[in-house]
DNA sequence: CATGAATGAGAATTCATTCAT
DNA sequence: TATGAATGAATTCTCATTCAT
């Protein structure tokens, strides 16, 4: 972020470089709201005083109060995905239930977050995406469970109804556990039994 | 209170009578603005005027604007309740899958209302119940269905979290799938796929 | 208050007392409110509820609430009112000194009320009685204390501002003393700063 | 902040000023209804009108209606200590009756206000610290008064009881004076009255 | 680009009082 | 007389958003 430079010379990254950065901020803030004050306290005015800008500045990134809460949502939902990808991408080599059951115990862990601020985090942003017009979670995963089990073990293809089933079940029940701070999250128990309920879900999908 | 009473003296109090009536009404009242308006036009004034009662009415019976939501939701919890109960109680002698199925195909019904006007209402009720904090479904449902499999085929008692990702897995595919308006709701295929999640769970837990 | 009497005979005093224990039993609650709850508490709705009476039947003896804080007023100030007469009346042959010290013990007295309960009622009423048209202490006392020295001592006949000045130096600062839950209020040392002020005023009006 | 600046250089940041004139409009708004209309029409909406702004800036400096009525009794209050102390440090070489009648003379006068408006302006505000919590009025005029007479005359120190009866005794008078609208109020008379009461006050506290 | 003063529709709630039964 | 359901004007305060500087 230099201030001075050769005149008329690439001024467009910087600024957008600085953009970046007061987006960042902006959505830093919002997390540091939502974290330690609650989503009832998330007012725009609010958000701009904590943010080190003005209102104005903020509505110069985001078109609406909503926009920001959905643009946390989206890097939240973003990491969650990239970690399911990198497990999707390695480990080709292990046996179909071993792979399964890494990928259930992605998503368990990136649920189970442990440190209470970042536990408050995640449970706010479920609980406005609950109010707000949020994406569903994507039935990507489930569907590349599928697609492993089926690999392996053969079977008929999944209908529509398996896929949006085993999406439900596991991304549903993940966010309620979160959302009700259950003590269950986290345990090898919990998610023993969530690998039962999806290996249910793929053998009766496969047979019948 | 007694039911049964000689005739032409079946009359409440008139006085109860007529609070119970304006309850009714404000509900009504309620589920009529969350129906055919949506929730963000549920304020107390708007509520009072569609009632035909003035705001202080209102404020006669609820203490304020949430406990009129939550009394909906409640009513709508009991009918659901009621209904599974039933099934609970009849049906002795069939066998534990047809039971169990019956019991998801209660669920199921409850949940895939057609008629657009009730099926709008459930909706926002669902959504209303995730910002107010409103109560989780009952495990009972879970248990009952472990306890009927159990009493048929034995193994071992379920643990917490088998409940847990039951009763969740179950209510929560439901509550998505009629937030969402999905296709699937109502259809055989989703109903089959519900039931192998739930009998997956069940042999799963039962083993292991 | 006989319930049975002889029939057709003085039909209304029954009624006329019930009427007064009806109206006691309003100003009971209403003290009470006061000095539990708070004068914010004090709602027409709510002094019925705490009367045991419908609001329709309040409203048949007072025509507002405002009436019924003033006629509580005025029952304790008739109270102060009985007292410092008493000690007018009696007392009779004692020096001009000890008469006036008397009157001014007898005020101090009754503003001075230890009793948490009774003292909260005191205050509340005299927070209300500032908000509300209700009427100013006496100038009698100041009167007579004017008077005993005069009787005793000779000189010049106290002005109005004279008495205006004692009137209010005096009751103000007694009332001042139980707002402010003075801890100076009921010693002996307060008791005798204020005799030092009337005698001030007293010796000051009649040499000048 | 310094007072004397270069000519033309003396301008307050604009934007600090815009903020200060909003306050001082509100301000003054707030005494208008309470002289012209009475305190009951101070409602937040209608201040907000007759100062010509929208209810939102009556907001964005006060945090609620109380902290208005408030910031109103501390000008005034802070104007009358401002002219009392001025009397305390000027005339040093008068002697302690007449610096003490300067200073009755001066409260007097802080009292007094002639023109109407000014002195329904006094009595509402009077009125409403009545009800708010409204911090009383200081024993630092009654001190002084001490002070300056033991300086002179010596004596016994005063006690706590001393100060509050003088400074009630003193404040109060005249409070009830001015809520009264009293005709006494103004006259050499009625501030004779109170210097002779002010005397009596200090012969007794530092003889006995 | 940044600022932040100003906006104002609209929300929830209160409570003295009335009046049909 | 007594009741208490119903009234509804009025109040305080919020907060997303705009726009002149």
């Amino acid at each position: 972020m230099p201030q001075p430079q050769p005149a008329g010379f690439n001024r467009k990254s910087p600024i957008q470089g600085r953009a970046k950065q007061t987006v960042a901020t902006i959505l830093e803030a919002t997390a540091r709201i939502l974290t330690e004050e609650g989503s009832e306290r998330l007012t725009t005015n609010h958000l701009a005083r904590r943010a080190g800008f003005s209102i104005g500045t903020i509505y110069q990134y985001f078109p609406n109060r909503e926009a920001i809460v959905l643009a946390l949502v989206e890097r939240q939902r973003a990491e969650v995905e990239r970690r399911v990808k990198a497990v999707l991408a390695g480990g080709e080599d292990a046996g179909p239930e071993a792979r399964i059951a890494q990928i259930v115990r992605t998503l368990h862990q990136a649920f189970a977050v442990h440190r209470a601020p970042q536990r408050r985090l995640v449970q706010a942003l479920l609980r406005l995406a609950a109010t707000q017009g949020i994406p569903t979670p994507p039935d990507t995963v489930a569907r590349a469970i599928f697609t492993i089990w089926r690999d392996a073990k053969g079977g008929r293809a999944p209908g529509e109804s398996d896929v949006f089933v085993l999406t439900q079940s596991l991304f549903e029940t993940l966010r309620q556990a979160t959302l009700q701070s259950s003590p269950l999250l986290g345990t090898v128990d919990f998610e023993e039994a969530l690998l039962r309920m999806v290996f249910g879900c793929l053998r009766g999908a496969s047979q019948s």
